[in-house]
DNA sequence: AATCTATCCAACCGCCTGATG
DNA sequence: CCATCAGGCGGTTGGATAGAT
């Protein structure tokens, strides 16, 4: 014979934790330890299962827990990650003090998967794909969309990159790659629906670096002016001298309007001198 | 104000691996 | 050696909430 099972299946309470629960599991576990997740439910007085427990104390009781929302060094930390490690939660989680592997399995799937798909960036492999954007172009695509707008014009603006180039060429494999054509290029060798175009891209690049706002009325709406600024500058400050994309940035300041809600005065590089308002 | 829809995330489920009797 | 379990993991669910209509 083996173990006994680690709990009777009759009797166990399931679904969310009260206030009272999650007492009696602190206080039991403060006192004598984790010790055997199989007799702590009984000892600590709960009629929960031990695998409940340990998944109770692991993702939300446990003091070196840290709450609240990912910075932009974890978002990049995860993406990274993600690249060589897959959907290994654990072993990412074990590079980011304080997350759980369910907190940032959540996050990816909500939050970080999404924005890849609709960037055109196969969340698995970490590739562009046309048939992302084929989805995009074909079946939801919303001319009020600057994101959009900007991935449909991409590929009017660039027929030399097809999608047969694309697939022949796996240097220029994603969508960054398109982007840093566009960055690379001097500004006043764009045309005038070239230059809206990289308008575009430091807007979207923006707003994906910092991390933080939603369009709100045209505005861009933070919850946290601080972290945000704190997010852009580790980008810069991350990024090769002359990288095409931080020259385009490193002109850019915040004008904060409100307590939360400003607009983006920029000064791109090779551009017309004068500042320009962008407005997400 | 009421209803519908989308999003988030805590918790559960089922599977795998190594340990145990 | 085998049956069984504990612990760990990734996938999925469903209730709560926010936002849209």
């Amino acid at each position: 014979m083996g173990r006994a099972p680690c709990c009777e299946k009759n009797g166990v309470k399931k679904g969310p934790w009260t206030p009272e629960e999650d007492k009696l599991l602190i206080q039991y576990i403060h006192k004598n330890g984790c010790g055997n997740w199989r007799t702590l439910p009984n000892n600590a007085g709960l009629q929960r299962c031990g695998k409940s427990c340990r998944l109770r104390w692991t993702n939300y009781l446990r003091p070196d827990i840290k709450r609240g929302r990912f910075s932009f060094q974890e978002e990049e930390t995860i993406i990274q990650l993600h690249t060589i490690l897959g959907n290994k939660w654990s072993a990412i989680a074990a590079r980011l003090p304080g997350r759980t592997d369910n907190e940032i399995k959540n996050y990816w799937n909500t939050r970080i998967r999404k924005r890849l798909l609709r960037m055109g960036i196969d969340p698995v492999t970490h590739h562009f794909h046309p048939h992302l954007l084929d989805s995009i172009i074909n079946n939801s695509y919303d001319p009020t969309s600057q994101m959009r707008l900007s991935r449909l014009s991409m590929m009017q603006l660039y027929p030399e990159l097809n999608r047969d180039f694309v697939i022949q060429n796996q240097q220029i494999n994603d969508y960054q790659s398109y982007q840093l054509v566009r960055m690379q290029t001097p500004f006043q060798d764009l045309t005038a629906h070239d230059q809206f175009m990289k308008y575009d891209d430091v807007e979207s690049l923006l707003q994906n670096v910092t991390g933080f706002g939603s369009e709100q009325n045209g505005l861009l709406v933070v919850e946290d002016y601080s972290l945000m600024v704190s997010n852009y500058e580790y980008y810069r400050s991350g990024q090769p001298v002359g990288d095409p994309v931080s020259s385009s940035l490193e002109n850019c300041t915040f004008q904060s309007d409100s307590s939360n809600i400003f607009s983006l005065q920029s000064v791109m590089s090779n551009v017309d001198p004068s500042p320009t308002t962008l407005q997400f």
